[in-house]
DNA sequence: AAACAAAACTAACGATTGTTAGTTTTATAC
DNA sequence: GTATAAAACTAACAATCGTTAGTTTTGTTT
């Protein structure tokens, strides 16, 4: 058995690494660099540099996964489960906002079976979206514009916190929550 | 002279290339058998790889600022701007969604000169969007919820439009236009 | 058909890539 | 203090990278 915190250290630097640079990149060179180590010394801790892509990638988009059929199997109103949703993304922004910059930018040089999988968890995460919102509209709970552009709106804007939020260095997170379900449901005008 | 079409062509099809894995994991070689030809042949036409780069991002970045510009320097409500904003970002993305690709993910692998340069033109473009965001909110034509917030959903929703766009394939730049205004700007509930 | 330019080719370069093998250092347990 | 495991090291590999040099093919003009 591998020691998992040193190798979780590898992955956390490669996050930040990934996200300044993008996944292809970076260099296992640079990589170990940035730990204070030779890049032969990185493979007595991982497998390959699949590997920790994948391990980012995957652990992520589990957790969305996961979030989401927890809301859709709650309830509450449609509204309610947007603010969840939009809950659901702000607390792994916080928690991972590195990690997010390579499940959204380099999810596509996972290998095979990778790939797959979280093409699979994507799609349904989008579709139980998309039935979200349906079913609000469906309900006049939510106005009847193009229901995808509803969810393309609101979609790309959670998706993209990623790179807002590190910067904002004086925003709670429950006032960002509240701001953020007021801005993306009520408008602005 | 070099031939402006054939370099054109090869801007073209690299566009397509770096929007479907990164400009970084994207080789000459791929590039040269995506036209059909060897990679030292991409030679007579351009400089570098990074040329090609430059050229497709520092000109959509032109044309942002431009565009841009005249909507600052025009006299009409700071509503009617942001309407006109997202018409830019539409436009733009109608006639060249796959180098939007490269402005949005690989503006970082610009070389020194041409990378300051585009991140002045990014700064100065967010800036200006907050003005007129800002400028709505003291005429009370904006709901006073953080600026910040109203700037970064805004923008990060009209920054993806190059992945979304593409693959609806029946809406119609004018409806999209105009829905993308009353969701961004008037909510969904 | 001769002349010229445009655009392709082959072959190769030096550098860098991810990774492996084998060895040494460092820290912990008895 | 000796044994053991964890984590680092040096050295090197085969493959691939962007790019260059020099040559041949293709297409156009006279």
């Amino acid at each position: 058995m591998k020691t998992e915190s040193r190798k979780q250290e590898i992955i956390n630097a490669a996050s930040v690494l990934f996200k300044e640079k993008g996944y292809s990149a970076v260099t296992m060179r640079d990589l170990a660099k940035s730990m204070g180590i030779k890049a032969a010394s990185l493979y007595n801790h991982i497998q390959s540099k699949q590997e920790i892509l994948s391990t980012i990638i995957i652990d992520l988009a589990e957790e969305f996964t996961s979030g989401m059929n927890r809301i859709v199997n709650s309830e509450v109103s449609s509204i309610q489960k947007l603010e969840n949703i939009i809950d659901l993304h702000i607390d792994v922004t916080l928690r991972n906002a590195d990690g997010l910059a390579s499940l959204n930018n380099d999810w596509m040089h996972l290998e095979e079976e990778n790939l797959q999988y979280f093409e699979q968890m994507r799609h349904d995460y989008e579709e139980s979206f998309r039935n979200i919102v349906k079913k609000g509209v469906d309900k006049a709970e939510i106005k009847a514009y193009s229901i995808e552009i509803i969810v393309f709106s609101t979609l790309s804007t959670l998706r993209t916190l990623y790179l807002w939020y590190p910067k904002q260095n004086d925003i709670d997170a429950d006032i960002l929550k509240h701001d953020m379900v007021s801005v993306l449901l009520q408008g602005v005008v």
